[in-house]
DNA sequence: CCAGAACCTGACCAAAGCGTCAACTTTTTC
DNA sequence: GAAAAAGTTGACGCTTTGGTCAGGTTCTGG
């Protein structure tokens, strides 16, 4: 083999293989969603890429390393919402911010959304314990915001745990359920608008609901 | 062909027609909600149903057919709970009750619940417009009565389609996603005890957020 | 008891899909 | 400009799966 200084590190791919990477993957995403894993073809993917099937396999091995690729983007991107949630912060601004970015996320990727959803809901068998282990430790850190914010009378002690999940089923629900939602909003798409109303709903709803006040008592 | 008193009125089903049916339902529901219609096999569904797998075209003429069967033993189910929710009841017993409903049907059929789930996060391909209508005027005359609540005083004049969504994205959250509900609940399994603290903890955040009063002010 | 109906089933077929490969083309580097 | 590396791709092999069929067995009613 030819000197090893010749061959490119590896983080430093080139624009060929990173636009190639780029487009299996965003086509993948919405192609896995809409079909789930099982009922999604290689032959989709290259299609809706933009690529020869066998090209597909040049940069991923299989087709679960391209599902598992995008499974690790959106565990990153889970993240990002709870950010909002600070113990410093005011806890009506940190929630109402919370809710908004989880709403924003609904309706500006939808599609990851819906594809971590479909994975859940058959039992994450692309999630590894490590990706689990990530999301609950990251959840019991906000869990001390909100025993803080409870412990300074800021809001109820409700069960932090139990709150999360009524936070993402009914923010997520937008994405998840799209189909369910829309029927019952009586449109064709969830438009701004019904996300705007959703924010200020569930804002509402939750900040009375769990006794959140602006001002220690 | 022989005089039709012969042949069996459609609805007096044989006791073999009868079980077999059944038991390829209870198999299939399980390998759907585990695996996804794609993913799910016929050969899967005749295992589980202690049957040879020709043996099941016997009794469904496809294996949409099994599944669209499936989704509409569903839709009959998702109405149920909705009964709790009566003008003439006091609000804060029939939300309470709604809830509870709504948390025990996760908890006794999340099978069901993850089915119907997945159908809908894939865009609910097998569900039909009359699916839809139903579900949406079955919401509809619910609607009317949490506005007749509001004009009543007993509650805030909340939106009632975004109140919809976030009681069912909560209850049900923890069959469709049970998964991350007991990854975040730090359990192996979400256990009655769990149900029994959501239903206190959703009811409670419901009722004060919406500002449910037991007497008209 | 027998004929008809209902039920069962092993073997089979056609189609689909994952992944491979050898040969080719293009790009990159020296 | 040439060699090496990177990228491309049509054809193919193998396996899997939905569904069929002909022939068989069991059940039911007269």
């Amino acid at each position: 083999m030819k000197p090893a200084a010749r061959k490119k590190p590896a983080n430093a791919e080139g624009r060929i293989r990173a636009r190639n990477h780029a487009r299996i993957l965003d086509a993948a995403i919405t192609i896995f969603t809409q079909k789930g894993y099982d009922g999604t073809t290689i032959a989709e993917i290259a299609a809706a890429a933009g690529l020869p099937k066998a090209n597909v396999y040049y940069y991923f091995k299989t087709k679960k390393a391209i599902y598992t690729t995008l499974v690790a983007n959106l565990i990153d991107q889970w993240d990002a919402a709870l950010d909002n949630l600070r113990s410093d912060r005011d806890p009506a601004e940190a929630l109402a911010g919370y809710i908004r970015a989880k709403l924003e996320f609904s309706r500006l990727h939808a599609a990851q959304s819906q594809m971590f959803a479909s994975e859940v809901v058959h039992g994450g068998r692309f999630l590894t314990r490590a990706n689990l282990r990530h999301m609950h430790a990251i959840t019991l850190e906000k869990v001390k915001v909100f025993r803080a914010w409870a412990r300074a009378g800021k809001m109820d002690p409700v069960d932090p745990i139990h709150l999360f999940i009524l936070l993402w089923g009914s923010t997520q629900y937008y994405a998840d359920f799209e189909v369910m939602a829309v029927n019952e909003l009586g449109r064709r798409r969830v438009r701004p608008a019904d996300f705007d109303k959703a924010a200020e709903t569930i804002t509402a709803i939750v900040l009375k609901g769990c006794g959140v006040r602006t001002k220690p008592r």
